[in-house]
DNA sequence: CAGTATCCGCCATGATACTG
DNA sequence: CAGTATCATGGCGGATACTG
């Protein structure tokens, strides 16, 4: 019975764990965790080194309290990031990447710094270098 | 006049391209883009073989209809992607990548590889284990 | 400092129907 | 086959206020 939702979810693509291009797996719904708005720049923040709520606040520009609250505590939930309280007054938390999280933003970091590195080729910046 | 806009993006980082933790810097529209919940499936598809509309509407499960043209349109104006329409009748339009898109494409595959791979190590994936 | 609570707009996404 | 057009809606995400 434990078995049925990996039956399930694999019924198609039965020697793969998680294929993301099949819907209703798993995988898909990590997928999106990982490369949501803010969880890809929360992840490579985190990646750079531990941080404390308030310097990752500070880290990824624009990103509202919510959402940062709401990204971290998907990404802890996902084992992606671990969430350490000191438990003083006033508090101080620290978020760092689990091991697990590690092996995930050594993925993540060469697309982020790929992005940022190469913006200006792509058609989107051509486009607007025309019109200014 | 013309650099008063790559000013302003870049008035925090000087010597950066771009830097996705920048609100406000283009890089980071190209990786919402990229890392959208369709856009990563669509490169990844295509990054295995060109194919045409309908194979890759088959390909990417249960994307509809009007989000795969939207991600097609929004990654070919970004310049991964390149559409060919052969202008027969019954029509035939076959989409690959660009030479930008492979490069793209070739840090996106192991991205969702790792993810399917191992999303049975993820808490998301244990919290469901235990409650079947 | 490190959050939570609440309200709300709006747009991304999806379903359906239609077309050259 | 390869789309477009239209409509409906859920939730993403931002702003603001409040708390231990």
């Amino acid at each position: 019975m434990a078995d049925s939702i990996w039956d399930e979810i694999h019924s198609d693509t039965p020697s793969i764990p998680g294929n993301p291009f099949a819907s209703g797996c798993l995988s898909r719904v990590v997928l999106d965790h990982v490369t949501s708005k803010w969880g890809v720049l929360v992840l490579a923040a985190l990646a750079s080194e531990p941080m404390r709520w308030g310097q990752l606040h500070r880290y990824v520009e624009g990103i509202s309290e919510k959402m940062l609250a709401q990204t971290l505590r998907q990404l802890e939930s996902d084992g992606f990031v671990l969430r350490q309280s000191a438990g003083t007054v006033p508090p101080r938390v620290d978020y760092s990447l689990t091991p697990l999280g590690d092996e995930l933003a050594a993925l993540l970091i060469p697309l982020v710094r790929w992005v940022g590195d190469n913006v200006q080729r792509t058609s989107l910046a051509q486009g607007l270098a025309e019109t200014a």
